[in-house]
DNA sequence: CATCGGGATGCAAGAAACTTGCACGATCCC
DNA sequence: GGGATCGTGCAAGTTTCTTGCATCCCGATG
């Protein structure tokens, strides 16, 4: 993977702020040509460097109103099991970020569901489900402080 | 706000995957011209219904490879100090998602560094220095199971 | 029951943005 | 110093976006 120099790294701060700013913007904004700007645009896509391009959809205006942050303690955690329990996390069209992280609980989510009894529906299913998670303690978000995928480049 | 029809989610489903496929293929998809497409689109943006529209940038590639899920308890919880606190969170740039939560812990971050020392340093500057933390609890993520802002619409 | 009005649609033309071939210049390694 | 490699800007060609306009649908009204 090519090295990311200065002229990269300030259009990765510009893209992931708005990525529908004009090439030309851009390069006026770096100093650098449309054309320049697109092949390095072009050539950290093909490297991962930027791995999608989406819109942020308000959770409150399609009907999702919640966001829950949920830690997961799992009874077994041979990796078999930790395999199978990140599958089921990643498939849940409710989780919007899993992690398997260090410490006393395995998982972290963030689950997005439209209430309280569709969350109750949701650890039915996916908790008890799989009969392996030991206990689970939720969150419930009060204020959205924070979020996107803004990173400090 | 205008409600959503089952266009406009369509629309949604697909944005938030790609915002960059062009409004003719999306057009196709849905079963609409694409100026019909685009108004949609304008629509949805100038109602807030589309947040951002953004570029996902891979922290490995820009060296910060790690992710870091952090729950802090408050001393005081008085609206002020409430208040201080999420100005803290949200100006600090590591700091990637924030949420003010119920239960025994007030806040739960997404922290991205680029190593542990630089994760120490940040919580001596963003907890230590206010005076106002208790205590917080760190969860290194070994793995990113799933990220994104994908909502299930 | 006919008519009117608001709103959304598709078409087509015009405008803007993206894409690519090409020649030039910088850099690095013989 | 010579030559290969890589990135750059310019300009032309292509695609996409944007907007004016006529039409259609549907609900409200006389």
């Amino acid at each position: 993977m090519t090295p990311l120099d200065e002229y990269d790294r300030a259009i990765l701060r510009l893209l992931q702020e708005n990525n529908q700013m004009p090439q030309r913007e851009i390069g006026a904004a770096v100093n650098l040509s449309a054309p320049s700007v697109q092949r390095r645009i072009r050539r950290m896509e093909a490297e991962g460097v930027i791995a999608a391009n989406v819109a942020q959809v308000s959770g409150e205006a399609v009907g999702l109103p919640l966001t829950i942050i949920v830690t997961v303690e799992l009874v077994s955690e041979t990796p078999d099991a930790i395999d199978a329990a990140k599958r089921s996390f990643r498939d849940a069209p409710e989780v919007q970020q899993c992690h398997y992280v260090t410490g006393e609980t395995d998982f972290v989510l963030v689950v997005c569901v439209a209430s309280m009894p569709a969350y109750e529906e949701f650890t039915r299913r996916v908790f008890f489900g799989s009969g392996n998670v030991k206990k689970f303690r939720t969150m419930v978000s009060m204020d959205r402080v924070k979020t996107g995928l803004m990173l400090e480049i």
